[in-house]
DNA sequence: GAGTAGATTTGAATCGTTCTAATTTCGCCT
DNA sequence: AGGCGAAATTAGAACGATTCAAATCTACTC
């Protein structure tokens, strides 16, 4: 039995040729399961290979192949319990179908954003997966993406125009629909006065699901009054400060808010209690995410369903999809949201 | 003005050289940025980089200079926040020093951990930041990793004993001092029958928490009653399940409980509503780690800090000091942790 | 105008793998 | 024994960077 040596050089193809007397191109044979190579021969390298502790070094590979064999993913809030999931969805397939995640975080900063996608492209990803910071513009992603790497953008649009020759691949939420929902639901109940609360006007999912909520709200020919219009930074936080400015109008109160996403919810909830209202009892509150603590909430929340993780494995199907096919048109999916009633959306007092 | 054309081949340093009149080895200089170079060729360089759209290929110089410039991080399960904060804090960190990050996640399976692991390491990482599986043993990380590649084990000791010659940092939490301040927060409210809530005990954390708690009972004098020890998968979900086998045995029924994280806490907490009790009114309950719910929850959990995002730019240090300085002496570092008294630590009724 | 120290630049080898084209080996047939 | 096709093996040039030693270029000095 041979003793492993603890420390030492690095283990090449050279070294197992050498090793066990054939050249270096039977061993990368031997190593792609050649059909090529004699029975016995292979399993001579192989056991060489045991012996020796060789690792593969997949760099080098990848650079005589001119391929890759990673993709990065670059989230805007790791933190964020949605974007987690989407991180770990994403993983997952990317994971099974042999490439490996090259991870960036930009802080929701455009600036940050830049900063990381020039560091993670001299890497060398086949691709991109991009969740963009708030702020993020198609201009200066395309400099530091360069033409060569296709995108697949998740959940917000990029601001300004993306030039027609880079086409990339979208995977969006059905904000707009999803916000109808919610706002149908608390009307239903029994609400009129329904606040939009939280978020920033300035990104695209924001806008959507203000524009869902305002359908509703016109479709039921009731009124939507700029005081019911809270925006909040997308933590729970932010939120909890900002709930007091939903009863600070002159106009009569809503009794309803439809949230930008289950953080900010949640937040809300905080902050309702300081100012003498419970969410759930005398104040209804839907979300969107369906983040794993909406349902355990208490009260649980009323929220839209987005399975964060199905959509990180959907968006690495994409991409996926794309490095087989880089000619394929460029396509955009608008994945499907589902209400799901919980008990923070009580009727009106 | 040159335009950039859309598409085509990766330009390379020979492209850069042609396109100026110098050799590859000037741009190679001037890349990174060196003395010896005149003046006025390093502006005509950059020039012609910029101009060609010139991205460097950090795995060909990696290659040759026989370095690498990316870091592995394993992490046990990402969607939960307290590793989610924890990488995004290692990220933060590697990324500043100019390192990438490869992620793989092995969702508490020692034999998925065990792929995860075999293929990041072909891709060269410099270092490895591991958060062990439950069950994982020393000698099969050992295995996938090699003995080239320096380790930070983080949260959990491996299963078995690691050779002697492989001398991997590590940083844990104070398990055992949390968990017996959690336990003497609980005796001084007056409680006296209080039990250890969820968490598998082969897990190292979880055992030395049981040891924390088992001391402050000891020390105040009470007994440790076996139907107090009431083990569960970390998760919320399986938490709940379990609530109720807290109150099964026929001897007295605890009014207490110290939990094995937060997670498990608040599955308490709902889990404690089936069987008609409340937590922060009739049942007093502690947790760990401080996730960003911990404060957020209804009632407020008292729970230990660990700060996981502090603890992820910690690891990733450590894990950088070892590149420096691959001879220095391994070391452990046990993070403090703190307790942080919320609504769910009630005095008995 | 030769000699020389410094300042710049460059040719060629190298990192660990893949891959093409060529070579060697082998069994089998006449 | 010689020939032939199939099977197995291999030499050597890539891939895109770095790096050392050597070559070239300056500017001065005597």
């Amino acid at each position: 039995m041979e003793s492993q040596t603890p420390v030492g050089r690095k283990i090449t193809l050279n070294d197992i040729a050498a090793g066990c007397g054939v050249s270096r191109a039977t061993v990368s044979l031997v190593l792609r399961g050649s059909p090529l190579v004699n029975k016995v021969t292979r399993a001579r390298v192989e056991e060489e290979l045991r012996r020796q502790g060789y690792v593969y070094n997949r760099a080098a590979a990848n650079l005589r192949r001119r391929t890759s064999s990673s993709v990065a993913l670059v989230i805007n809030e790791l933190a964020n319990p949605f974007f987690a999931e989407f991180a770990a969805g994403v993983d997952e397939t990317l994971g099974t179908a042999g490439f490996v995640t090259l991870l960036g975080s930009s802080g929701d900063s455009a600036e940050r954003e830049h900063a990381v996608l020039g560091s993670l492209i001299e890497h060398g990803p086949g691709g991109i997966i991009l969740s963009p910071a708030e702020d993020s513009e198609a201009r200066k992603v395309l400099a530091a993406v360069g033409t060569h790497t296709p995108v697949v953008l998740f959940n917000r649009e990029l601001g300004g125009e993306l030039p027609e020759y880079a086409h990339w691949d979208r995977l969006m939420l059905d904000n707009e629909r999803g916000a109808r929902q919610a706002t149908e639901h608390l009307i239903k109940q029994g609400h009129r006065h329904i606040a939009f609360f939280g978020g920033h006007d300035h990104a695209s999912s924001t806008r959507e699901r203000h524009a869902g909520y305002a359908q509703a709200m016109q479709a039921a020919g009731l009124p939507v009054e700029a005081q019911w219009r809270v925006q909040s930074t997308p933590t729970r936080i932010d939120a909890a400060r900002a709930a007091g400015e939903l009863f600070e109008g002159k106009g009569s109160a809503p009794t309803a808010a439809v949230c930008y996403n289950d953080a900010v919810a949640l937040g809300l909830m905080l902050g309702l209690h300081q100012h003498g209202r419970q969410a759930g009892r005398d104040f209804a509150i839907t979300g969107f995410d369906d983040i794993s603590e909406a349902s355990m909430s208490m009260p649980s929340l009323t929220t839209l369903s987005t399975a964060p993780r199905a959509r990180g494995r959907q968006a690495a199907e994409m991409l996926l999809a794309r490095l087989r096919d880089p000619q394929a048109p460029s396509g955009t999916i608008i994945a499907p949201v589902e209400l799901v009633v919980r008990e923070s959306s009580c009727p009106p007092l």
